[in-house]
DNA sequence: TTTT
DNA sequence: TTTT
């Protein structure tokens, strides 16, 4: 009944966790940092400035999700803020989060030089979609990204 | 360049506070409850789960909103979330509010008996919009506010 | 797995109809004017301009909804954009339309004297949220609606 | 005042178009395909359904953006619903579209051999983000992408 | 008029 | 506790 609708776009700023409910839900956690751009009132610089925001995923797609993504992913989410509170040594302590509904992945930066959806995608997928092998192994060396819309900043357009 | 996008509706927990910034710059304060409307899996009866969300209003409207609003005032709300943390005696904290672009008065209960639109508005506008008198004066005694859906609750329609 | 998602407010255009699929499934229609509060560039007035959206419902809830709107409703809306296309008279045709997920009940305006939400709310609700007659009788004359936020626009404030 | 807030993913459908105002304003066009995925109740497969969304985008980004978008592009968006209407040989047309306020690039799919992002992108740019020389060179042979999500459509899982 |  |  009431309206309770996020989205946002942004980096995992850690790998993603997974774990059960007793029940047996699965539930993904990762942290996503959505970056405002704002300029800097001192030095008249463009800044990115950013919003951590804690998400839960639940259910079947979690676990299917957890295998896209690691640490520096770029998402797209949909969901719900999610308020709770708890006590933790006579404080009372509140959180808010977001619950995921849907997950876009977007890429950008951090794929191997292979290209992250190259047919045979074997490497450096650190913050790639590409399934994770079961013992994360040392990432290649990776091409250093290029910023994408690099000379967009020409005349101080900010995105 | 993100997309950081929040649309919520619910009431406010609080009346709003207002503030001013050393530059001068408005600043309203106010928690929503955005309720969530779940089922009890003890009782099996519906049941409304409250997010607790801050939110905060620059610039020169919130002055003027401030005037429409106060505790229990409902409000659809869009705006961004905006992540902050702090130290306080060695511990870090961190809060996640929303900072409010829009906001849209909507009434629903906690009216006074003269209705919260007829054309003299005058006393017990607790909850509603009437602009407030300067001193908060005590509530008039209010009738009764009748939920509007409240047989739509038939045939466990939960909203 | 796209993100599709549309957050909007506004008032009814027509009375909404309720129809029923083959295979029982219950849909409601109707439109919705979103205002953009704009300045005029010719006379510096700030107008209304309406986006006309066409809203569908479906599923139980349908009925029980239909039951509180009418034209010129106030509603908080969320959900998806639906593409649907057609032929007719040898010419393509298409629409784009908002299939509802979750509505909430605004009020402001349109409510008769005795106020949307009395206790006893009998007559002029037109545009309110009381459950409608089963036929649907003449308007009562409404007393003129006030809008709420009038002052507020003091100071070429616009919202 | 009002809400109107549309959040949308999907792939570019046509190069977009940029022109400008009479007073010079930038304003770019492109259509977006947002992919609802439902099961096909005949043939229980999954399948894409496309909303077909017209963006416009104006200001100085319109120029800026239209240099990383191609056909096949993958984008998030946010913005409004605009509603305009117009009269053709005595018929009344109207179109829903979405103006854009943030547009995030995605990449999946349809770049080059090199990868989208790496240090030196030059050829095979269709549906990436680098910028377009000026005459559109015909794209280079594509190593075939692979669908990132493919084996997470294991279990009906459809996203 | 349509994309993956 | 933090990402690009």
């Amino acid at each position: 009944m009431s309206i309770n609708r996020v989205n946002i776009s942004g980096n995992l700023t850690r790998d993603p966790e997974l774990r059960a409910t007793a029940s047996g839900t699965q539930v993904l956690s990762f942290g996503v940092a959505v970056n405002d751009r704002r300029r800097n009132p001192q030095t008249g610089e463009w800044e990115d400035y950013p919003n951590f925001v804690d998400c839960t995923m639940f259910g079947t797609r979690a676990e299917a999700v957890s295998r896209y993504l690691s640490k520096g992913s770029k998402v797209a989410i949909e969901g719900k803020l999610r308020y709770s509170s708890w006590e933790r040594d006579g404080q009372r302590r509140s959180k808010l989060e977001v619950i995921v509904d849907e997950i876009e992945f977007m890429s950008r930066g951090q794929q191997g030089e292979a290209g992250g959806y190259a047919p045979a995608p074997s490497y450096g997928q650190q913050g790639g979609y590409a399934p994770a092998p079961a013992p994360q192994q040392a990432p290649a060396p990776m091409a250093a990204p290029v910023p994408p819309a690099v000379d967009v900043y020409d005349e101080d357009i900010p995105f």
